[in-house]
DNA sequence: GTGAAAGCGCTAACAG
DNA sequence: CTGTTAGCGCTTTCAC
């Protein structure tokens, strides 16, 4: 039976319970021998520590939680995988909570959530990450957070960002350096700050390379399948049409691909379009889609890191990590087409 | 601050602190007048009975762990999303747990989290749900869990089941309603006990019309929409092909569909193709993919429901719910296309 | 370096 | 219907 307490470990061990407890957490002032000797037993009696008795007399819970609002379960698949990788090694545990940024209830969600749970910390992902009411009640409330993909206040917490506006930057570089020159934009959701970021990055390298932006190419979506659909109707019945498409995420992008199809405008031969994100869409759909790929598994592992540091090091500072992304090049650009359909 | 406890409350309610324990939990005995102050003076003061302390005392810890082992992140979603709902409701916490049903360690890793964590109790997912080795251990250990999309012994735990055998037949139908009689299959992954039900429903829709299987154009997938490509690959390029393709999900249909345009076959004029799941891509790809819509949420719920029940009464019988599935008739099927291309 | 005592906040098992 | 006494398994505090 799992009836194996710190008892009985300290019993077999011949020493105190304080000992024992002293081996466990790695702290100092037991002797080498001591140490060994009480480790054996634990780990042959097969001891777990019980994480509630333990929580209870530290008041702490070990348990953090996953702050989302995200339809795309793609990238909240791989947030979780990150997070819970280190969780596990940390022996943390980890609540997932979808929550909805746009509700006046969220910040009184995550109170909630936070005092019923007894959360040791939190982990916000976009667009959660830039809510102003919510870090300044996480701030205010003192619970320890870490943010991914944040953009603003970088110093008020630990966080791991990705720099979409140099990503951005890149790709549309990338189109430019392609022979394009006359290139639509599909924004992402207001709400996400990536959504400006990237389309910053598109601005600067439009600026730098002198192509002045086509207003009426630009469109606002929200970073759906359906939103991309709806600006690709627009841009592409216009009568004079851009040769190649930003989108800011790859399901738009699909949107967009669904609408060239529909309007017989043959992608990348008449039309080049991009996306963001990697997501599985871009490698299913043809053509395939040139997108930008995020490590967010490992920003999310490690965000996870930073915030356990955080906790077990109160007087840490607090750290901004940014992580590479990678630029793939698929089926859906190519160089303008000059002439007619071949 | 929160450091409002029990104590406090049986002070200012001037009761003992198991009088208010017994509110809490709803225990009988208590007057109606002791239970309505007691309520009262709780809400006031904003108490949160600590999960911890509480845990620690009745040897529970008022955790699930969600299992799963599939790349179909919006299935994954779903069921997260459903088994959430129950658990915010119940004051449960859930632990996602995603694990390999390959692996030879599986019940070891299992094992582990439930002794660590101590689970209150596991709820099981597909392909896992009828993984007889982690039945068995789960029996032999007495650790109570719930099965999504259970196919066997049903007897043994409480489960939620969808019945997939049945809507395949109905699928099938359709399409010999349609006119088919030419239809091919691509089959899910082997380990996944829904795979075999479909195929079983295939099978039972076609002998019930008299039609033979064409066993070339029955082949083996995995649920991934690579898969889909092979298979379609397969079937397509023989000398003799199908009017229809009945395709185990919908990754797999999408695959098919691929291959279908690069083959110059069009769909549905001159080949029909069908999945299963209502997968965001069926929505997305064109044409829209005629596919099978399954309560996935509601199924998470109802099984965690069942879960939940179980614990707190642990002589209740094991119950097997049965939801319907939807058939979503979309674009791409139609009846065969006689003659040539137009 | 080690241990004894106290207590985290709650529920169990009884007694009244 | 209500209260008392223990104690869950661990960490904290402080003494040795």
């Amino acid at each position: 039976m799992s009836k194996i307490t710190i008892n009985v470990v300290a019993a077999k061990a011949n020493v105190s319970k304080k000992t024992v407890s002293r081996v466990l957490n790695n702290e100092p002032n037991v002797s080498d021998e001591t140490r060994k000797k009480v480790t054996d037993i634990a780990e042959d009696l097969g001891y777990k520590p019980n994480p509630l008795a333990r929580g209870l007399a530290s008041n702490q819970s070990f348990i953090l939680a996953l702050l989302y609002d995200n339809p795309n379960t793609n990238y909240i698949n791989n947030i979780q995988t990150g997070a819970l990788k280190i969780c596990q090694d940390e022996e943390y545990h980890l609540l997932i909570h979808p929550c909805k940024a746009s509700s006046k209830e969220l910040v009184n969600n995550v109170a909630e959530l936070i005092s019923h749970s007894r959360l040791d910390g939190l982990v916000l992902t976009p667009p959660l990450s830039d809510f102003p009411e919510l870090i300044n009640f996480l701030l205010a409330n003192k619970t320890p957070f870490v943010r991914i993909g944040a953009t603003e206040n970088l110093t008020c917490s630990s966080a791991v960002v990705s720099n979409d506006e140099q990503t951005s930057f890149e790709m549309t570089q990338y189109l430019i350096s392609l022979g394009h020159t006359a290139i639509g934009f599909v924004k992402g959701h207001p709400q996400h700050n990536s959504a400006a970021e990237r389309f910053l990055g598109f601005q600067r390298a439009l600026k730098s390379a002198n192509i002045k932006i086509h207003e009426q190419w630009v469109q606002q979506g929200d970073y759906t399948f359906n939103s991309g659909e709806n600006c690709a109707r627009q841009i592409l019945t216009m009568a004079e049409k851009p040769s190649a498409i930003f989108c800011s995420n790859d399901y738009m992008a699909a949107g967009v691909l669904k609408v060239a199809n529909q309007l017989e405008i043959s992608v990348p031969h008449q039309l080049s379009v991009t996306g963001f994100d990697d997501a599985p869409i871009s490698r299913h759909i043809w053509p395939t889609i040139s997108t930008i790929q995020q490590p967010v598994e490992d920003m999310a592992r490690q965000a996870t890191e930073l915030l356990i540091e955080k906790l077990k090091i109160t007087d840490s500072k607090y750290a901004t990590l940014s992580l590479e992304s990678r630029l793939l090049k698929r089926e859906s650009t190519s160089p303008p087409f000059k002439g007619k359909k071949s």
